[in-house]
DNA sequence: CGTTTTCTGTGCGGTACCGTACATAGTAGA
DNA sequence: TCTACTATGTACGGTACCGCACAGAAAACG
């Protein structure tokens, strides 16, 4: 049971020095986090910074009309929780469980402090702050200028590349939510996908079958967001999505 | 001309307490920045950081197509290369001077020296970079639910609040491209605008004529970003835009 | 002054997405 | 096994925006 809330499990935690780390270590507790769960509320202060370990948590705006839209995700690479350190201690955005799973917490104040302390620590957490700014900035881009069917591909990508398997629970009625469109526009675009062997979905289980033509439907969003993650942080990129920077020709794929 | 370079000009610099400013100081050089000029340009490394006084930078990103959209605008309130002390030295969005003027500027591996070794600098510039990322996700909320009528208004809105006057230089076509669409569909927003005598213009050159009713036409995300960025930076809030918070009833405003 | 360029206005067909309504089929519980 | 619920599929009119084409008017330029 230890050993699936071990501290190397989440990237960020993972390229600490040994030094830094052992500070931090101890404070650190494991979680569980359960589909749904509000880890932030929007103008509330709260009281930790998550690490994910195999869980996916949605950073997600709410309109007063109630409509929503996803602005970026964080998984094993990140964390969650950004304006502990950056001073502002809280957003008027919500931090939503996405994908059920672990996770590291650390109390905000306790993380503050190494933060002004530790030189590393604080060059790493900088780092990963900037690559969320890249995917902030993608996701306002992508809303603007693409189709459902292409930021359901994005969307589908980013959420694999944080999960163990290709496989993820999720409802279209959930994956609607997050991209701020219609029920109706994802069951289209995922019948699509399915109809082009692609993915494979029932009744809230989607797996992913064929990643390369789904890289290639979806629009040049993720590979920026992608592309920028691996340069900021290097040792984050997954297996899964590194392997894609193989030439890997797949008949048929594309558009 | 001394005085129109005095550091007291930008907000975050005239937030420095008199010690860091003192080593702060004789580091920045002032420039003059010219309409449609590029910053920073997309994945280009950038000798500088820049503060804004009257001019204002916007940052944009630009498609492969080469389609655009604007993610965020700074100002007299802030500073443009956030990625200069985060850690990364590059973004893949380009910065472009939107409104002509002028401001000061410091190499970048200064301002990095000093960020290490001022505290009040590094929570002045990471609270100011965390408001930064809330106008980047309300810019992802409002590109993916509000109409162009409506993104015109805050646009508007955004930038009288970092110029002198309630004039702005700007043609439709350029407003286009700063929202993303058609230069046709500003040119109707506008003309809807116009006949509510909300603002007046006249080729290349757009005065606001009704503040609140401009207000009462745009959306919800001008309110969010301006009070955050009200809570975050307090000192900085604009006069104009401080005005709107008194109960001031305007006969027919809204809608 | 005439010519060219820039900026704005307008019209028209096409399309992506919306709001709504309703049908069907798995799943869960009594 | 019957019932209720959840997830998905489908249809239909409406609308916001697109791409394109072109016209007029103001400014810039020779």
């Amino acid at each position: 049971m230890a050993a699936a809330f071990d501290p190397k499990l989440n990237d960020l935690l993972a390229a600490l020095p040994a030094e830094e780390m052992d500070r931090l270590q101890p404070l650190l507790e494991p979680v569980q986090m359960g589909l749904g769960e509000v880890l932030y509320e929007s103008g509330k202060r709260q009281a930790h910074v998550y690490f994910p370990i195999d869980s996916i948590v949605s950073l997600v705006y709410v309109m007063e009309n109630g409509a929503s839209a996803e602005v970026a995700i964080a998984g094993h690479e990140g964390l969650v929780g950004v304006s502990l350190f950056m001073g502002g201690d809280t957003t008027p955005s919500r931090a939503l469980v996405q994908s059920a799973g672990s996770g590291l917490r650390i109390k905000g104040s306790l993380l503050r402090k190494e933060f002004d302390r530790g030189v590393a620590l604080r060059q790493l957490l900088l780092r990963y702050t900037q690559a969320l700014i890249t995917q902030m900035t993608q996701t306002a881009v992508c809303n603007r200028h693409h189709t459902v069917d292409q930021q359901l591909c994005r969307w589908l990508l980013m959420s694999i590349d944080r999960l163990p398997s290709n496989k993820l629970v999720m409802t279209q009625e959930l994956i609607a939510n997050m991209l701020g469109v219609r029920r109706e526009g994802v069951t289209e675009a995922a019948g699509k996908l399915q109809a082009a062997a692609t993915i494979l979905y029932h009744r809230g289980r989607i797996e992913v079958i064929d990643r390369p033509k789904l890289e290639g439907m979806a629009c040049e969003c993720y590979e920026v967001v992608r592309k920028e993650y691996a340069r900021l942080l290097p040792w984050t990129v997954s297996p899964k999505a590194a392997a894609k920077t193989a030439p890997v020709e797949v008949g048929g794929g594309g558009r």
